[in-house]
DNA sequence: TATAAATGACTGACCAGTCAGTTATAAGGA
DNA sequence: TCCTTATAACTGACTGGTCAGTCATTTATA
């Protein structure tokens, strides 16, 4: 039918990876539309044959951020062992898969700036941190049902294990030489463990 | 001498408060020098008089940022109490004083997202990461000192804790709706203490 | 050869920064 | 008390540069 296949996946994806590191280097407001063509080796208006304007390459990155998140850390959940042992498994597969979430740290930071004025990206993170509590209190719960843990608020417990992983990586980018992402993050969910078991 | 009175300080302080005001509605980008001047009720040619540029203006607001803060919790590090209490009347003193810090924490992440671009931004951070942990370590360990903590790493320690603390905000403006600062601030804090004297 | 895909020069909106002109007032004099 | 004057403080129309988004034209290939 055709006289040519349809390569818009192919291109959508290549946009995509361009803006990733295009937004990265400069910022989202700094950032031209030519930058991020040629960074895609396309011109300008093939952008535009993708995306209707630069916000919706920036909201399709959005979407795309926390798409892979999680994804199978909830197999974790399910098997059949000591809550304590979940949250270290858990932390594990975390610290595994934080090579891959570096090179987005700064788009994650961009976002944040936008957070207080952009009910998209607001309800981004809220879906996120649901997300995310929907899946780790229950096995705290699962740990204090069980006396594996002494009895508390299983969903603070949640926050403050959140707050670790997001708060060393934090530090982290304030301070490189300071924070060893990997050692910092173990070490503060061991003592929070330790606390939790105590 | 001069027929009219210095006002530089007064408006200074003027364009300062404006400027935080507009930037956390607005993100620096897209602020406009008019809408800082009108904010001020000024024009925008004095706000060049007193400020060189609008980037000399967001470097004026990044020097400001830490500056006030710690100001009293260094009284808090000499008292002669136990490191356990320590810790606690630090952590009521954050929590005392976040009120002031919420309107300035869109201004933070503004900063986050150009610390990975802007040297100025990362000496400023690291900065005050290097102030936070030279005043929390020693207490930590002193309280393994005295063996009032199991011997563990004060450092790494100190980081856990300064990520509790950025770690919680963080959530909490991810999802205002399922993290209570206060409370959940203070839970982790009790938590990771409870490990600590495990 | 029909048409999907790609191009890049162009346009209109926007805004940081400038500067020639205006306003307000402290100080001195009548 | 009321001018006068020197000058600090302020103003806002204007300029030059930037860039998102468009579209008439060109290129590639089924």
């Amino acid at each position: 039918m055709s006289p040519k296949p349809d390569v818009s996946e192919e291109r959508i994806e290549q946009i995509t990876e361009a803006a990733t590191k295009v937004f990265a280097e400069q910022g989202f407001d700094k950032a031209r539309m030519d930058d991020i063509a040629s960074e895609a080796n396309l011109s300008k208006g093939t952008l535009y044959l993708y995306f209707k304007s630069k916000d919706a390459i920036i909201t399709h990155l959005l979407d795309r951020l926390f798409e892979r998140e999680f994804a199978d850390l909830r197999t974790l959940a399910t098997t059949d062992r000591p809550a304590s042992e979940k949250v270290i498994l858990f932390t594990d597969a975390i610290i595994a898969d934080l090579q891959n979430w570096t090179r987005l740290i700064p788009i994650m930071y961009e976002f944040l700036g936008r957070l207080f004025r952009q009910s998209v990206v607001q309800q981004a993170f809220k879906k996120y941190m649901r997300y995310y509590l929907d899946m780790i209190t229950p096995i705290i719960q699962e740990g204090i049902d069980a006396g594996e843990f002494h009895a508390t608020d299983a969903n603070a417990v949640s926050i403050a294990l959140g707050a670790l992983f997001e708060g060393t990586i934090l530090l982290w980018v304030y301070d490189k030489e300071s924070v060893d992402l990997q050692k910092h993050i173990r070490a503060g969910v061991e003592l929070l463990m330790k606390g939790l078991q105590a």
